[in-house]
RNA sequence: GUGGGUGUAGCUCAGUUGGUUAGAGCGCCAGGUUGUGGCCCUGGAGGCCGCGGGUUCAAAUCCCGUUACUCACCCCA
C-alpha cells in the first residue's frame, strides 16, 4: 500500500478494458466511413494557447489548468481540451484548408473528482475545417450520433442551440435580467455579466420564475445564422435524428460562434450527464493566428460512455482464450511448441509454464474462461495425439497437434 | 473552490458501553490415494484497523489534524 494513484486519475484493466477497446474501435470504424483522418498532437502546450483559445474568463482557464514551468522557465500546460491543439497544428503545419480530422487522447483538468468527472480523462473528438455550410454541421452531428450508436449507447438525447445572436440580443437579455435581479440566486447574479444565458438554465425555482418571458436567443439570431440553423434542423430531421432546441444551452468554452449541441443521458446522475458536446467555431483559427477559417467539431468523454454502457449492460465479462494448454511437467517444451503453433494459426491461447498439478492447471483454465483445454501428458506423447477438452460440456477428444487449430476453429 | 458521508484482508463488510493473540463471506494457494476444472470438504497464506498527534493503565473504537475515496454544489466530456 505504499504508492497510490494521484487524485482524480484511474487505472483501467480487465474486464473494463474490453469496453474501452470496443468504444474506441466503434469510433475509429465510423471515422473511416466518414473519411476523417487521425491527428495526434502533444499533451503539453504553451499555456497561452488555451487562455487565448478557450477564453481568459472561462472556468477551465481560470482555475482548472494543470500548469507548470519547465526547466527553461517556459509556462506549460497539460491540455485541458483538444480543439485548441488541433487548431494550432492545423495552422502550424499549413494543413489543407479543408481538413476533417479526429483525435483520441487524454485531457487534464484540475477539478474536484466526481462521478464521470476525472482530473485526467479521455476524449475522442473531431474537428472539421474549411466548410461553413450547414451540411457540414449536420454531418458532424450525424457522425456523432453514428458513433454513439455504434458504441451501443441507447437513449442519448440531443439538444441543439445557436449562439449567433444579433448585436442587440445580449444587451436586451441583460437589461431584462437586471430588472429581475432581486429574484435571482447568488450564483445567477454573478453569471449575469459573464454568461447571462446561463441564468436561463438555472435549476433554482426562484430563478426559473424570474426568468420566464426572457428574450430567447433563438428568436434573435442573425439572418444568416437563422437560415443556417433552420437548414441544419431540417437536415437532421431528414436523416432521422431527433433533437430538442434548447435556447438556454451554452457551452463552457468561449470559442463557439453558431450552432452548439450536446448529447446527454440520464444514466450518470443529475449533473455529469453530457456524454458528447460540440459546435461551430468560425473565429478560433483566426484568433490563434491563422487566416479566417470556418470550423466545427465535438468531443466525447470515453469515461462517460463507459459508465453509460456499464449502467445499460450490467456486469462486464471479458472473453477468455479459445484454448489453454495443460502439460505434465516433463512436457513443458511440447506445450510451448504447441502454444506457439496455435498462435501462429490465429488461435487465442495461453498456458502456464510452471510445473504444476493437472488440477491446478485446470483450475486456471477454468478461471480464465478458456473454451478448450489441450492436455499434453505421457499418454498423449506416446500416442502422438493430444487430448482436447471442451470446457463447457466436458467432452474430450484426441487429436494430432497439426489438427488442433482447425478443430478449435470449427467449434467456436 | 464550498458542504456532507466514508477509510478494518485482494474484494464486500462485521467488530458489542474503549479491555487479552482483530473476524466472516467471497477470492487466492495447497490437499482430498500422484492424468482432469466447476459442486463439496480440509488446511494455508494474507491486516503497523488510511496517516500523524492527543486523551487513557489500555484505542480499530473517544478527540484533533491530515490524506484519499465518495456524494452534492460550481463547472464540464
Amino acid at each position: 500500500m505504499k504508492y497510490q494513484r494521484l487524485r482524480g486519475v484511474k487505472d483501467v484493466f480487465s474486464p473494463d478494458n474490453s469496453v474501452w477497446e470496443s468504444i474506441i474501435a466503434a469510433a475509429v470504424s465510423v471515422f473511416k466511413t466518414y473519411n476523417y483522418s487521425l491527428i495526434i498532437t502533444p499533451t503539453i502546450e504553451e499555456i497561452s494557447l488555451f487562455s487565448r483559445g478557450i477564453g481568459e474568463a472561462s472556468d477551465i482557464v481560470m482555475k482548472e489548468m494543470y500548469d507548470f514551468n519547465d526547466k527553461k522557465g517556459r509556462h506549460i500546460v497539460l491540455r485541458p481540451e483538444g480543439t485548441a491543439s488541433v487548431v494550432r497544428a492545423y495552422i502550424e503545419n499549413s494543413l489543407p484548408e479543408k481538413s476533417d480530422m479526429y483525435y483520441i487522447g487524454q485531457m487534464f483538468r484540475y477539478e474536484r473528482p466526481q462521478t464521470g468527472r476525472y482530473r485526467e480523462f479521455y476524449q475522442i473528438g473531431v474537428e472539421s475545417f474549411g466548410d461553413a455550410t450547414p451540411y457540414k454541421d449536420a454531418e458532424v452531428i450525424i457522425l456523432a450520433s453514428a458513433i454513439l450508436k455504434a458504441a451501443g449507447i441507447k437513449d442519448a438525447v440531443l439538444n441543439i442551440n445557436c449562439l449567433a445572436a444579433d448585436a442587440g440580443y445580449y444587451e436586451k437579455l441583460k437589461n431584462f435580467l437586471e430588472e429581475k435581479k432581486s429574484g435571482l440566486c447568488g450564483d445567477c447574479k454573478n453569471k449575469l455579466s459573464r454568461a447571462p444565458i446561463r441564468v436561463l438554465d438555472c435549476k433554482n425555482e426562484g430563478c426559473r420564475q424570474a426568468v420566464a418571458g426572457a428574450p430567447l436567443i433563438t428568436e434573435h439570431l442573425t439572418p444568416g445564422a437563422g437560415a443556417s440553423f433552420s437548414k441544419i434542423k431540417s437536415l437532421l430531421t431528414a436523416a432521422g435524428i431527433s433533437f430538442t432546441v434548447n435556447p438556454a444551452m451554452v457551452r463552457g468554452l468561449d470559442y463557439y460562434t453558431a450552432v452548439v449541441f450536446e448529447f446527454t443521458t440520464d444514466k450518470l446522475g443529475p449533473q455529469q450527464n453530457t456524454i458528447l458536446a460540440g459546435g461551430r467555431y468560425d473565429n478560433l483559427v483566426e484568433e490563434l493566428g491563422g487566416k479566417k477559417t470556418p470550423a466545427t467539431g465535438f468531443a466525447m468523454g470515453i469515461e462517460r460512455l463507459f459508465e453509460v454502457l456499464k449502467a445499460q449492460e450490467g456486469t462486464i465479462t471479458e472473453a477468455g482464450p479459445e484454448a489453454f494448454i495443460i502439460v505434465d511437467k516433463e512436457f513443458i517444451d511440447r506445450g510451448f511448441e504447441l502454444v506457439n503453433s496455435l498462435r501462429n494459426s490465429g488461435i487465442r491461447c495461453a498456458m502456464g509454464y510452471q510445473e504444476r498439478s493437472f488440477k491446478s492447471q485446470f483450475r486456471e483454465a477454468e478461471s480464465k474462461k478458456a473454451g478448450f483445454a489441450v492436455i499434453i501428458g505421457e499418454t498423449e506423447v506416446n500416442t502422438g495425439k493430444y487430448s482436447v477438452k471442451n470446457m463447457a460440456d466436458g467432452s474430450q477428444k484426441e487429436i494430432e497437434a497439426a489438427g488442433i487449430a482447425a478443430y478449435i476453429k470449427g467449434r467456436p
